[in-house]
DNA sequence: CAATACATTGACCAATTGGTCCAGTTTTTT
DNA sequence: AAAAAACTGGACCAATTGGTCAATGTATTG
């Protein structure tokens, strides 16, 4: 897709498009998100943001296969070698991280996700499924040599998923229920101690 | 609101279209949805649909604030008197049902939220967080009395949340990546005692 | 410098859609 | 049964919006 040459400018372009678009569509989804929006904050005309791209959908579903395969890097780390805990704990940390560092990407997602991940089952299915059966098959290793207590390792996953993604997601319901915390990281901070203590001592075999 | 008397029919006919925009907003959201879409799905002319609301808004705001009570309900039987953990693990109980029995409810909200809850962060702000804070005050004390472990009670409270409305809200996705459950029920089972193993493990302290 | 490919945009088009209006129908009331 | 009220839906309107196109501007290259 991406072989042929490019120029400076449209390597720009096609970038500024892209970003812009990462802001518009991740608030408003795809419907409630127009091009002449996304050409505002990338700061050109319309036209040419038709220029670069064929169509809407096209933006947008570059955006989600762009993303994704950041999406699915955590899951990649988890070593069967490692110790369970640390490995499972370093996943929830690497997750969450995510959430801090690029919750627009992660509220694309849930939309998307939400709205019966038309545009991207084939990639659920695909790539996301096996890797996470390959990594489930890790866990219930763990699990049979009694380092982890004997719990779903696909419900485990989505727990963990569920958990991080939360704190990008329902962003501004957080925001809205929590006025103790300073300021965004100390919030972060808290969820992180909160996170690793409940899934630490949760999963610990007692 | 609804103190001026109705007709069999207006009630009726309400109530028809209400559950039609639940089916239409919850999968394609604010936006995404139109009043030709609802009116089909209640069976009637998008006329009659303006007949009985002054808007398409109205419709959804009225959708959201009439569950909206339902979906504070489980978190106000949450009793400071009972005993900590059979508590909390009720509570998770019940926020998993409500994923189970109705998830176009919890997908509405997750939609809402997601966009920035433009049209219920006063409900947020006003009634939820009350009662939220109100319930973390007994979760302190529980922690206090060193009943549970020391954790964040707003973040505890926000992982349940999480990790519940995960089953309505990524439906599709958890549909996607699960074959081993043999139905939805199997499923829910599955998510179930997962969530009561790490929950109920993971808060008592050792 | 001239020719050519690349880049930009305003004007325009057609489809969609929230919402109105009114003429006709059904139900309720007297 | 007649009058009044409630109900229904087809036709229509105006605003929005995805997408096209031709005209103009700007690099790049021989």
């Amino acid at each position: 897709m991406t072989d042929t040459k490019q120029t400076k400018i449209q390597l720009k372009n096609r970038q500024r498009i892209m970003d812009a678009a990462l802001e518009i569509f991740s608030t408003y989804g795809y419907r409630g998100s127009t091009i002449e929006q996304v050409a505002q904050a990338a700061e050109m005309s319309k036209s040419s943001v038709f220029y670069y791209f064929g169509s809407k959908t096209e933006i947008y579903v570059a955006l989600l296969t762009k993303t994704i395969d950041g999406w699915l890097e955590p899951l990649k780390q988890l070593d069967e070698n490692g110790d369970p805990s640390k490995e499972i704990w370093a996943y929830v940390e690497r997750k969450l991280e995510m959430s801090r560092n690029n919750p627009k990407a992660s509220r694309l997602f849930a939309n998307e996700i939400l709205h019966g991940a038309p545009n991207i089952m084939n990639i659920l299915k695909g790539d996301l499924k096996p890797l996470l059966d390959e990594k489930c098959l890790v866990l219930k290793k763990w699990i049979e040599q009694g380092k982890l207590v004997n719990v779903s390792p696909h419900h485990l996953i989505f727990m963990i998923w569920a958990a991080t993604q939360h704190y990008a997601d329902f962003e501004v319901q957080v925001d809205a229920l929590i006025e103790g915390c300073a300021d965004r990281d100390a919030c972060f901070n808290e969820a992180e101690a909160t996170l690793r203590t409940i899934f630490l001592n949760g999963l610990l075999p007692r």
